[in-house]
DNA sequence: CAAAATTTGAAATATTATAACATTGGCAGG
DNA sequence: CCTGCCAATGTTATAATATTTCAAATTTTG
């Protein structure tokens, strides 16, 4: 299935980044969404790694561009991205990481190493379940999920100390 | 069962406190951890509600008390009572409450009603096991879970507009 | 083109959290 | 009983994250 678990090995990452971009020129189009330069620019500085970034992070990126913005231009633009699931946040870290399963309907589930950084998103179906019947089971309609896993990937699993 | 869902209930929540504190100074002693006045009274304010308390909030009830504390104060507190399984942070609200399972082995699912504010918090071994499964299945080692899960309460499913 | 709506710029400020160092208070060993 | 240590707290300052507000520019629509 989805087991390659690609953040954590090697692979041509720009690939990622414009697999990334033009995904998400089609999903804009067919949402009537406008993907301005700003935003998509933001989208491209996320989609730099596999890692979450903090917003003041994409602003000083956006800085040597050259382009002077200040926080609300990045905080507008994360807003749209994650709007039209380009982007998701994570509450654990206050940073936010690509969507790979943009356009599909999902529930985002993430495994964050704490030695690497790097972030899997996985859409598990079974745990969704579950969680959606543990809710149910106390009457509780369900709308959003936030579910983020800190732990060890694969690869610093072998080697604890390089990334 | 646990189906009782006690917050979205009326009850004598001053015997959820008074409860809560007991518990606290049992495990504490336990622990061989310094349950101080300090701390105990930032236990009993998060537990004041059911609702997440932030660690601002926290402050100037104990700045009403005469207490004239500053952030250290109170974040170094919640970390104690977090380290002791006493409260828990809510990462989606930057928010804090009781742990309603103290002393227990468990992993908190988190049920937060958009409505009314109220959180259940809930052990749900079904979903804790297809999380485990869901990340050993792509080789991640799990070590932390922080499931937070919004929504409406089964009260305000009822009467939208009150809490 | 003009009006309306969306997007971006800019300044200020709010909110959440931590760093660094000084002080206090209990307690163990001499 | 003192003394030196250690944990806890006090205090000041600042870092990091996020939002409010209003103005200007740009795009879309009629």
């Amino acid at each position: 299935m989805s087991a390659r678990a690609i953040p954590y090995r090697p692979h041509n990452h720009d690939a990622c980044v414009s697999q990334a971009l033009t995904d998400a020129r089609a999903i804009c189009q067919q949402q009537n969404a406008r993907l301005t330069p700003i935003r998509e620019r933001v989208l491209e500085l996320i989609w730099q790694s596999h890692r979450p970034l903090g917003a003041y992070d994409v602003l000083s990126e956006l800085s040597s561009d050259g382009h002077n913005a200040a926080p609300p231009t990045v905080y507008r633009a994360l807003d749209f991205l994650q709007q039209h699931g380009l982007v998701h946040r994570i509450a654990s870290l206050n940073a936010f990481i690509g969507c790979t399963h943009a356009g599909e309907n999902h529930t985002g589930m993430f495994l964050i190493c704490r030695a690497c950084s790097n972030v899997l998103e996985l859409t598990a179906t079974a745990v969704s379940t579950e969680i959606r019947k543990a809710a149910s089971g106390v009457g509780f309609q369900a709308e959003n999920t936030t579910l983020e896993v800190s732990g060890l990937c694969p690869r610093c699993q072998a080697e604890p100390d390089d990334g």
